[in-house]
DNA sequence: CTTGACTCTCCCATGATGGAAAGGTTTACG
DNA sequence: CGTAAACCTTTCCATCATGGGAGAGTCAAG
C-alpha cells in the first residue's frame, strides 16, 4: 500500500511517516520503479506501535528503545518496566508544574474581581511585590 | 546598565532579553555609542513582568496582552480575569492529558512484573489493538 | 489526453530556549 | 601602556514534534 493508506490504517500523518523514516525510528520502506513507498502489514503494526507510545507521551528517544526492545526476543521486561516507571516520573513532574501554575492562578484569579475598574491583583502580582510599584516613574 | 546585569537582576538570560527584543515583547532599549544595551530599573521592572507571568505557564502571545493591559492605566480587571481563565482552562486540559497517560502507564506498569523474562504488557498494550481504551479502532 | 488524486523532495514555520562562532569594547591589573 | 579577561554585538544553528506549501512527477479513471 501507499504511504497515504499507511498513514489511514495507522493513524498518522504521511508527513510524519517520512519524518520518521528520515530520523531512523523506521526502516526505509520498499519503492516502487516510480519512487512510491509501499508499506505492509507489518510496517502499519510497526507505525500503530508508534502511534501509540506516542499518545501515553513517549518522546520519540523513548521510542526508539522501546522499539528495539519490542524486537528484541531477548529482552527483560525489567527494561521496559524501567523505561515506563521514568516517564511516568516524568509526567509526575510535569503534571506537579502545572498544578502548582494552575493553583498560584486560581487563586490570583479568585480574587479578581473581573470588573471594569482596573485595580487588579493578578497584575499586581505579576509586577511583582519586591521592587517599586507597579507603573513606577522612569528613574535612571 | 548592561545587559548581563538586566539579566541577572531580573532573573533572565541576556540571550531572552535580546529574544524579547526582537519579537517585540520589549521597547528597544537605548544604546552606549559602542551599540551595547542600556537598560533601567523600569526595564528591569518590564524583565521581572514578563518572567513572573513565564513561571506562571502564560505564552509569550498571552503576556504580550498582559503587558498591554498592565501598560493601560483604562483597562478592567474583567479583561485580565478573562486571560487568567482561559489559561486556567488550558492548564486544566494539559494536566488532564497527562493524567490519563500517567493513569494508563501505573495500571500498564504495575502488571508488569519488571524480571528478566520478555513478557511484557506494556509492550503488548503498544503493539497490539487495544479494545479497551482504543479511541479510533480504524482501517477495515 | 485530460483531470484529479496521489506522491516525491526540499524548504520553512512553530515556541521558547540555548549554544557557538567571529568580532568589537571595556575594564582591571601588572 | 599593554594585554588578557570579561563583557558585548550579530548571525546562524539546534532542539522537539509537527504542519504547510511549492514545484514536479505518477497513476488511474473518464
Amino acid at each position: 500500500m501507499n504511504i497515504g493508506e499507511a498513514a489511514r490504517t495507522s493513524g498518522m500523518s504521511a508527513k510524519m511517516i517520512r519524518h520518521y523514516e528520515g530520523i531512523g525510528l523506521l526502516r526505509a520502506s520498499a519503492r516502487t520503479l516510480a519512487g512510491y513507498r509501499q508499506y505492509g502489514e507489518r510496517d502499519v503494526h510497526w507505525l500503530r506501535f508508534i502511534r501509540r507510545a506516542r499518545e501515553l507521551g513517549f518522546s520519540l528517544a523513548q521510542i526508539r528503545q522501546l522499539l528495539s526492545l519490542w524486537d528484541d526476543p531477548e529482552r527483560s521486561s525489567a527494561d521496559v518496566k524501567r523505561l515506563a516507571d521514568a516517564h511516568i516520573a516524568d509526567l509526575d513532574a510535569r503534571i506537579a508544574a502545572l498544578a502548582g501554575m494552575r493553583a498560584t492562578l486560581v487563586s490570583l484569579a479568585h480574587a479578581c474581581r473581573g470588573d471594569e475598574r482596573p485595580d487588579c491583583p493578578i497584575l499586581q502580582d505579576l509586577a511583582g511585590p519586591h521592587p517599586a510599584r507597579q507603573r513606577c516613574p522612569s528613574q535612571s
